[in-house]
RNA sequence: GCCACCGUAGCUCAGUUGGCAGAGCAGCUGAUUCGUAAUCAGCAGGUCCGCGGUUCGAAUCCGCGCGGUGGCUCCA
């Protein structure tokens, strides 16, 4: 007999062999249907995995977050079953599991998502089948001999360690595979074939052209349900949409990947800003501008010639070589040099909102998110090495206090020494430490990404994180051992001596454009009243009271409000049903008793009406609303 | 750049097997003057993304180009 031990501290024994099965099915039959995988003593297998000395054992069921990914492992494989009985010839290469589902790189003659339906039916086909899955181990001779006409398996196998290789069969279908798996393919009832798209095998453009097909699935209709309506709202909240829909910026075919941001657009743009400056004057930053086009000898001192040509557009002016500028730090550069600085200025927070243009591929393009023309808000610091710390734990305080104006959480990532990179081991030793003892002593946790930072130094990233859940980066604090030695950047210590300062780049929004098109999603085009491009329209309720309104407009324009009337000769009803959609946060209808008592009727977005305000009350109501940057439309609670 | 899909009025879209280019919304004009999510009528609006080809005939089929959407980082 043998003993089995329980997460829980119980033990039970068993008649060896035993396997998962056994185990669930000996607590109760519906923990035995709902089993999918198994840990033992720390090491996750198949439920069919057979034990046969004391072992500690935990079953896993399709509730533990562990089941999700074995699940859509399986789905992987039984699309590629499905798709093999259908295209016999395609060659199988790799099928992992991914944020959200799974895909299979395929090589076959191309596919769409006509194709779909037919694989669908197919998979359900499997899946009804509740074809047994099950492992099989055999020497590394033996899988070659069976993958000796799969030229992608067959070099698979020879990147793995000799020994055992195992793989899995389910009815036809045998997969090289690390598994675990479900037990059978019942499982696999919520599945969705979401897309498919071409990729390389090993991710390098000289080998074949393969077809990803990516799919996704839960353990249950529901799951999948809810993941699909998650779907559906983020298109719904889909930038370029609602940019379109409230005319807030546009793009147009004479310059692709570059926005041109309309009149409602602006005011977002500028209320970033105007908030972005009272922050950053607050915090000790002074503002500075540097040119768009600077001539090809910079960039060849800056390194950006050599390494960054790709991705930077040219000109050519008198027969001298110009760059367009791809980054903000060599004008920056250029500035700093432009006198002696002393100790005693240090630390030097010079911001820029830079213009940069960036000639990202064709195919990468995506609304506001990338572009090829964009404004950054970047910032150097320049230091001594002992002001590190206290510069990042200032820097890690003013992004988190700006990302929570936004309602707008964030996680950290501290990312290290790359294999290739400059500098001396005692530079990154002091500049990583300088970095992870502010995180340290800002308290936060954060990831640490080992040899992910720049060839010239260390960073952090801020991972912000939306209304939806979904995660963008935006700001970053980048060390840059490089520059300054490149530039040749010095300070005079209180010795008299010249020395290297440390320069920081950072940026909170990232880029301008992305941060507007994020907050677009965020709020779903309901910017807070702050922000609003139209924080009120008033509504004449017939075009007798149009005088009227346009008298009150004028007092609320003067006392600092974005406001408008809706001077049109429609209906009341129709008036509100587009301030609506148009996200307007608050709607004044303007009637005859409205002006009789000089007072308003104040609609906020939600559909409350709120009669009798005082214009007064009305005027300091928003303006302490916008003072304070609020996020909920609590204009009277 | 590569793969798949897409491009018809300002917007959203319809347009059978190739046979005279349509609707709703928006716009303009007129009527209506309305109390919290679409009043009615009329008018106007097109290089069917561009170029070339096939055809008696192309929005439709083919080729090239331009632009857009999704993907091209996740490694049994």
């Amino acid at each position: 007999m043998i003993q089995i031990t329980f997460p829980d501290g119980s033990i039970k024994a068993f008649e060896p062999p035993v396997t998962g099965e056994d185990v669930a099915r000996s607590i109760s039959e519906g923990l035995a249907r709902n089993a999918v995988a198994m840990e033992v003593d720390g090491r996750l297998v198949d439920l069919y995995w057979t034990i046969d000395e004391d072992a500690r054992v935990r079953l896993i069921t399709v509730k533990d977050p562990e089941a999700l990914k074995i699940l859509r492992h399986s789905a992987a494989h039984v699309m590629a079953q499905a798709i093999l009985r259908l295209y016999p010839d395609a060659k199988l290469t790799i099928g992992p599991v991914v944020e959200g589902g799974f895909y299979y790189d395929i090589d076959m003659e191309p596919l769409s998502e006509d194709d779909f339906p037919k694989i669908e039916a197919e998979i359900a086909k499997i899946v009804k089948e509740k074809i047994p899955i099950r492992r099989q181990e055999v020497s590394k001779q033996k899988a070659k001999e069976f993958y000796r006409d799969e030229p992608y398996k067959l070099e698979m196998i020879e990147d793995l360690p000799d020994g055992t290789i195992s793989f899995y069969n389910q009815g036809e279908f045998t997969d090289l595979c690390r598994g675990p798996h479900l037990p059978h393919t019942g499982f696999v009832k919520a599945i969705k074939l979401m897309k498919v798209s071409g990729a390389y095998w090993r991710a390098d453009q000289s080998k074949a052209q393969l077809q990803r097909v990516y799919g996704t699935a839960f353990f249950n209709k529901k799951e999948l349900d809810e993941y699909l309506h998650f779907l559906e709202e983020a298109k719904r909240r889909n930038h370029r949409k609602i940019g379109e829909a409230q005319d807030l910026f546009s793009f147009h075919d004479e310059a692709p990947g570059m926005a041109f941001i309309h009149p409602k657009g602006m005011v977002v743009w500028n209320m970033l800003l105007d908030y972005w400056r009272v922050e950053h004057q607050a915090a000790g930053y002074v503002e500075t501008k540097t040119p768009i086009i600077l001539k090809r000898v910079l960039w060849e001192r800056s390194g950006h010639w050599e390494n960054y040509r790709e991705n930077m557009y040219t000109t050519a002016v008198d027969d001298e070589e110009y760059a367009i500028k791809p980054m903000n730090c060599p004008g920056g550069m250029l500035l700093y040099r432009s006198r002696h600085h002393s100790y005693r200025e240090l630390p030097i927070r010079a911001a820029e909102i830079g213009l940069v243009h960036r000639h990202e591929l064709s195919g990468v393009l995506s609304g506001l998110f990338r572009v090829r023309a964009f404004h950054q808000d970047d910032a150097h610091l320049f230091m001594m090495p002992d002001q590190i710390q206290k510069e990042i734990l200032d820097l890690l305080r003013l992004e988190e206090r700006i990302y929570h104006t936004f309602g707008l959480g964030f996680h950290l990532e501290l990312s290290t020494r790359p294999e290739k990179s400059i500098g001396t081991d005692e530079q990154w030793e002091q500049a990583t430490e300088g970095l992870r003892s502010a995180l340290e002593a800002y308290g936060q946790p954060y990831q640490v990404n080992e040899g992910d930072g720049a060839f010239y130094g260390p960073k952090i990233d801020f991972h912000i994180r939306d209304a939806l859940g979904r995660t963008w980066q935006c700001g970053t604090i980048q060390l840059d051992m490089s520059l300054p030695e490149r530039f040749d950047l010095t300070y005079v210590d209180r010795d008299n001596e010249r020395r290297r300062p440390i320069m920081i780049h950072r940026t909170v929004y990232g880029s301008i454009e992305r941060f507007m098109g994020i907050l677009v999603e965020h709020f779903a085009g309901k910017f807070p009243l702050w922000m609003a491009p139209v924080q009120a329209v008033l509504l004449p309720i017939n075009d007798e009271l149009v005088g009227y309104a346009r008298e009150i407009n004028g007092v609320l324009s003067q006392a600092g409000l974005r406001t408008e009337v809706d001077d049109r000769s429609e209906s009341l009803n129709k008036k509100i049903r587009e301030a609506q959609l148009q996200n307007i946060p608050l709607m004044l209808t303007i009637g005859a008793k409205e002006k009789e008592a000089g007072t308003l009727a104040v609609r906020t977005l939600d559909g409350k009406v709120k009669y009798g305000v005082s214009r007064e009350a009305f005027i300091e109501a928003v303006t302490d609303h916008v003072r304070q940057r609020k996020l909920e439309l609590d204009l009277f609670e």
